[in-house]
DNA sequence: TAAAAATACTCCATAGGTATTTTAT
DNA sequence: ATAAAATACCTATGGAGTATTTTTA
């Protein structure tokens, strides 16, 4: 069977046509490399060197296979480097999934800074209503995703990698809207607009554990799946809502944003499959630290 | 060393993602398969499978070696395969001198069977003064020559593949060019354009050796390199030629064309430098035999 | 005749085989 | 408990070394 070696030795020999010397340049001795080479003719059933007492030159036969044996060597030493690379996490996807809140928060700068690290890395985002995220990460449809931080879920891996507070969102005609602050017990019988259960639960919750820190129960009106959708309707005077800090340099017109007293934060969170042994999401979460709250 | 043999090994592994049936597939039993992967692993520095006791998966890194190795193990059999093409003249390249001459009798159809029967050499043509083609075959600028039979040359081999009458070519108002045959007497005291000694001797010989039979020496006026300059001479009245008989074809005007009796016939050859081990060489000679004066 | 490649022969590294153990589902 | 891969150990093919012969310019 021809193998890479006698390949390497071919060339080494086509490049000095010499047999001693080629054989000193591959740290061996004569007698070895004229065989390899005489083997590799006969498993080619092809000469490939005219030899002669003075000077061994090339056949026609020779020259073709030169050229292709360097190709063969370089495309095999590629594919070994590859290979390493890949296993650094160097080359390959990461797909991520995210959730269209994170598009104005952390996914920019999280996004720049490993694709400069990482640029040959097929990076493939894509906005996913929040909660599906879970079940598409679960199933390995993403790598990664980015949403509001869940609770415990079996097979799933969390990492909290920002802390947002929540504001308030009222109409710009609402009584509230001309003050700067405000507290729990002012939401008290308002209607609120809330994420749904199924789509952003964690922002829900802590919807409503503000709500509850008040001393009442949060009257709930409308229930929407994006953070944008609640916002556009606060604009159009259905109600208000908690919303996370950055919605407000959205410029959204008939909106007032107003700070709130000891307000609550939510967490975004990095969450990948137990066991994802991507390289690409390795590096991923190498340069993304995970932060308290 | 990572060698052929364990790209190969991998990827049948790669296609039946389990050690036992890639083993029984190479015809080898398992565990010196799972030796040269794991050898392969440990010389990249790379795992390639992820093992379980019920399947074998590949890692992102195994992923990219299997189609970097595929491409390795194609352009290996390729270089193989290009070799024993390479050696049997079904590529390459092949070029070959010819006087203008064999361009109206023997070069088309020549040309046109060889590429047809081998289309991937690559054959280059040119046009040479006859003479300097010796040099030119000897110096090994071309791999063969096409030209009017040249006398033994030392490291030239020399092959006729087709013997040529020739014919006298008159002016039109010539006291000759009412007859339809001359002989060689008719010729005494003609004044001859002949091709130049360094240029075609052959053709030049074979006149004087016409005019000898016929008891005479020839009157030599001029002389020229081509036959085509030599007819254009004749067409301009500066004396009679005996030119090969495929120069009748050409309708020079004010030229009459007789035929000879006892015709001289002259000979093409095709020649080739002694030792030149061009496959496509071989080939050229294998479908051009030898033709009998 | 001299330089270079081929051949003869030896040694050892390693590929592959058989038997068995370890591992993960 | 079982299927599958890893490990241990053995054999033999063949690659590399030394010494020598053959070849051809």
């Amino acid at each position: 069977m021809i193998d890479i070696r006698q390949m390497r030795y071919f060339v080494t020999l086509a490049e000095t046509l010499h047999f001693g010397r080629a054989a000193e340049r591959l740290h061996l001795t004569q007698p070895p490399l004229s065989r390899q080479i005489s083997g590799l003719e006969k498993e080619l059933g092809v000469k490939l060197m005219d030899r002669s007492s003075r000077h061994a030159t090339l056949t026609r036969a020779g020259q073709s296979f030169l050229e292709d044996a360097r190709a063969v060597l370089a495309a095999f030493d590629q594919a070994c480097n590859n290979a390493k690379r890949a296993d650094r996490g160097e080359t390959g996807e990461l797909s991520i999934g995210f959730m269209m809140h994170a598009a104005h928060t952390v996914l920019p700068s999280l996004a720049r800074r490993y694709l400069a690290a990482y640029p040959d890395v097929d990076v493939k985002l894509r906005e996913v209503v929040p909660n599906v995220l879970i079940e598409d990460v679960l199933a390995a449809r993403f790598d990664a995703g980015i949403m509001f931080s869940p609770g415990p879920v079996r097979g799933l891996e969390t990492r909290p990698i920002f802390h947002e507070k929540l504001c308030l969102a009222v109409h710009c005609g609402h009584p509230l809207a001309t003050r700067k602050i405000a507290s729990a017990h002012d939401l008290e019988d308002q209607p609120l607009i809330v994420t749904s259960a199924d789509s952003a639960p964690t922002a829900r919750k802590a919807v409503e554990e503000y709500c509850r820190s008040g001393g009442y129960a949060p009257s709930i009106r409308l229930e929407a799946q994006l953070q944008n959708t609640i916002v556009n309707l606060v604009a159009e005077n259905l109600g208000v809502a908690l919303v996370p800090d950055s919605m407000r340099k959205l410029a959204f017109s008939g909106v007032s944003f107003l700070s709130l007293k000891n307000a609550p934060a939510i967490a975004h969170a990095l969450v990948w499959r137990t066991g994802n042994l991507n390289p690409a999401l390795r590096n991923l979460l190498a340069m993304t630290p995970a932060v308290k709250a």
